[in-house]
DNA sequence: AATGATCTTCAGGTTGGCTTTAGGCTCCGT
DNA sequence: ACGGAGCCTAAAGCCAACCTGAAGATCATT
């Protein structure tokens, strides 16, 4: 059961790390918004801590950034009770459940256990174009009654593509949400991922439903 | 923010729509399916709470017919936890996220509001002069039902004159706004894109909307 | 280590949009 | 009627954008 804190106040992190290890979880600690938001991203983690008040990128930014990537890790974020922050703005950006500082280890826990084992939100707002649908929870995608299999990084870019169905999508924008922050890779890396998708999804069905937009990028069609 | 509830089981429903009212949601309710269809058809909605099992007609056959009939309103389809009925199946006909029975309030009120701001997101406008269609998100353009395949430059050219229908807009500005500001061309580029409009837009339909104001420059007409 | 899957780079080939050119047409003033 | 300025448009060259197969690099798993 891998766990991962996001937590700046150095102490508090310590004693929640010992404790949840000592419960036979594997903690992994981040001290910024940023960090912790790279560690979700790069690691699977069966349920992130959240706190509210980090620094360099809030808890709400992290989340939202995560359910918006397609994460959908169950979420407990912590809130300090000064009154600045407020819990269902927790709830809107996509967390599961939310505890308020301070708390006692035991509540953590316990709730801790609830999240795991209803498995956080049952799933994320799927994502229909015409009889295409994609899944994010389960990166699954289908045609009709057809699964197709997609790699992550094609469904991160039919993904990219599918959420603003029928408009031009551009390459940069492509990459912008597919790819790290920092690839400075070739852009070429979009067509080869356009061409190997319209392999998938359009060429065993004799559709044509990506469609390029020369100078512009890419349109998904409902076909 | 204005929400159809579709749920014949009177306690959960009063209980729903209690608590959404008290959110600042309107809340209207169906108590079984053919009169959640009527209503959804005859009234606009942020969105639309589904039960899936309903007198009279399923949620399912609710939800397929909404969308055949081209309604598009976020839908949040409920379903029993027994088996019978497949959450793949709520995702095929058109919902858009589901929520099995039993499930907290806090939950849903968190996803309903994930699926309006979804949902809520809104196109940019599109432009209509007289029957010709232009919409600048997808590059695309059509004349009353006919979709016409335009060059990135030609819609555009045409956007710049659409933008201003009816009125003389000049060679200059047209260049100004389709072509970079360093272009330094022959303005006759501007004629021969005009012409190339005309063989699309005005030819096939024995139109002659895009007019030639010697000396000044070209008007879009509402024809 | 070895394997297989996925990601990325590369390069050759092709396409199609942009621009220029040039000859013909239209309108308008003289 | 005539000439010229402004406009139209077919045609063609050019070049950036795009496609795609293949090979190398990376990563996860056994």
């Amino acid at each position: 059961m891998r766990v991962l804190l996001v937590e700046d106040e150095r102490r508090l992190a310590g004693l929640v790390r010992d404790g949840l290890s000592g419960e036979g979880f594997a903690v992994d600690v981040a001290h910024d918004g940023r960090d912790g938001l790279w560690m979700a991203t790069e690691n699977p983690y069966d349920v992130i801590v959240l706190d509210v008040m980090l620094p360099r990128m809030n808890g709400y930014t992290v989340c939202a950034r995560l359910r918006e990537a397609g994460n959908w890790t169950p979420i407990m974020m912590l809130t300090a009770k000064d009154g600045v922050y407020d819990e269902a703005e927790a709830l809107d950006t996509g967390a599961d459940d939310y505890l308020s500082k301070p708390f006692s280890y035991v509540v953590l826990l316990a709730r801790l256990r609830a999240l795991v084992r209803r498995g956080g939100r049952e799933r994320p707002v799927s994502i229909t174009v015409g009889d295409l649908v994609l899944d994010p929870a389960g990166l699954r995608c289908r045609r009709g009654e057809v699964e197709i299999a997609l790699t992550p990084k094609e469904f991160a870019v039919l993904h990219g593509l599918a959420r603003r169905a029928g408009e031009v999508v551009s390459k940069s924008e492509l990459l912008a949400q597919a790819w790290d922050f920092s690839y400075d890779g070739d852009p070429n890396i979009v067509e080869v991922y356009v061409s190997a998708l319209r392999r998938k999804i359009d060429q065993p069905f004799g559709r044509s439903s990506l469609i390029t937009v020369r100078g512009a990028g890419y349109r998904l069609e409902a076909t």
